[in-house]
DNA sequence: AATGAATGAGAGTTCATTCAT
DNA sequence: AATGAATGAACTCTCATTCAT
């Protein structure tokens, strides 16, 4: 029941932050969308930003386990389609969570934390990827999977601002025969 | 002399903001900054957010002149070209503006306000845009013109938070040869 | 058993309360130092203030006790100076406890309660000493009682402030030659 | 107009304090006795412990003024005997101010801020006394300074604590019958 | 045109206390 | 006897905004 309460708490923060932003959210806000006093919920996140810091690590590991993502994986140009279908149509089911993400990104004091704790796991995600380039036969393996992940981002971003009218599948063929 | 004044607030406000993100900047520090009183300000602009919306027209404004953007133009290949080098080039001059700029996109309030007034001009250059991909053969021009919207943002994007190493030209060249 | 928990649970906020002050010290961390829960805490008492009343009536009792002091005494030379030097040395052995009793002496609110408890019993004693006086033939005793007290706190105050260095037995043997 | 203002801060702070202690009194409390907004008290003093120290600093400073202390001043039994009665009256004078003093030294927190920004200033009094007890022919002057500092504070405190009825004259004249 | 003193609402956070279990 | 989840009021402090000068 401990872990309810907590959940519905992150529940209420996303949500709250979905809308309004990290900064401009109101920790009484989100007490108040959780049905919690403000007092409990300092009973369960020692600050704000620990329920923030929660709420990305969270979606962080999911993602990671979603995409099946592990250190040194050799990729395959099928796994890499895989990739890139996941990558975006995963964000797509659960907007509200990724656009928090995607908001943080410019958020200079925010984003240097999470880096900070995810640079390691990303890092070996990127060389997999490199080397796929690499094995493809790119000249530069390095760049090409710089601008890869670039592109991939805009269509995500897209894909959360307007999940309704953007062309995602277009957009994934779009990806997928450029790289393969 | 009036003019200068309000230039040199509106720098002011875009290099906190930019630090520091837009609700967690102080009206206060925005003063101190531009070496001017808090009365002052709001002499010049009715509150803090309307010296956001300035700053943010005022960039939009200069993009779309930068960019050359008319209403109603046909693009040619040559054109399409410019347009993606500008595209990319313009934010690496001055990064601080247009982090400022993306920081906001999903910043659901901020944003509302801001697309109220650039939608239409954004329009007829979606338009002119799409028309290209139709001259162009492309089956469905209007799903095309989204997907390589959401590339070169996605490009933008990278080149802004991480101008000194992202591979721009790479990455232009890329686009280019893709959509040309 | 009970006894005990108890116990236990006032030498953890003897402590707290001597590290911290009492104002700045919270339930929650004197129950953890007692490593009892909170809620047990408040089985045993009926509020923060009781526990500091506890202590300060313990203390006092204690103090009563190591000094002797019976009702209607009549003090002789010999054991003047007994007193003398019980005062000074007691507060040493437990600086701790003594150092909390002085704080709380400027702290009208709670000097208040306290007092309205002691002084009966102080007051005897008070008077046994303003005899001794009398009997040594002083012209006012209740002043000469009243200065010395305030001599024999100041000395308390300052082996309780410096235990270390402050010159004890010099200061134990000055009172004496001027009192006997 | 400032100036006033900011004193009058200061003597609602200082009353308040003494009524309750430092850490029992709010900044609320504070600004309310000073017919003045919480948030202006935050524009002349930058936090609550401010205002202790600038209460504290003040009275200090105050109070060398009066016993016209100065650095390497030789005492001569004519100023020693005017220092014990300036300082046994200048408290009684503005037992409120003084009191908070008192309250503050067995406050471990505050007290270590105070003592260092005090300390070079009492040091070199310090000085002065044992010179004046070494001159006196005292075998151990420092010894013979710290038990007659405590004796006078001891008069001092219980001058704060009962000021209508503590037999103070005589309190002086035991004390200068000692030392001289 | 220009100041900065002043406000009041609200921010994040803590905590003594209660109560269902 | 014992827990710790839960509350709500109060805490210190910040800040956008106004206004007398």
């Amino acid at each position: 029941m401990r872990a309810k309460r907590r959940a519905s708490i992150l529940d209420a923060a996303l949500s709250v932050f979905a809308e309004e932003g990290y900064h401009a959210s109101s920790v009484s806000s989100i007490a108040k969308r959780a049905e919690v006093s403000k007092g409990l919920l300092y009973n369960y996140f020692k600050s704000k930003e620990e329920v923030l810091l929660t709420l990305v690590r969270d979606l962080f590991d999911y993602a990671m386990e979603l995409l099946k993502i592990v250190p040194d994986e050799v990729i395959t140009e099928e796994r890499f389609r895989e990739i890139i279908e996941l990558s975006i149509d995963i964000p797509v089911e659960e907007p509200q969570r990724w656009r928090l993400y995607m908001s943080l990104v410019f958020q200079r004091d925010v984003a240097e934390l999470l880096m900070q704790e995810m640079a390691p796991r990303m890092g070996t995600y990127m060389t997999s990827l490199s080397q796929y380039f690499q094995s493809r036969g790119y000249e530069d393996p390095m760049a090409a999977m710089r601008v890869f992940s670039a592109l991939l981002d805009g269509i995500q971003m897209h894909c959360l601002l307007d999940p309704e009218n953007f062309p995602r599948e277009q957009a994934k063929q779009h990806l997928i025969k450029q790289f393969t």
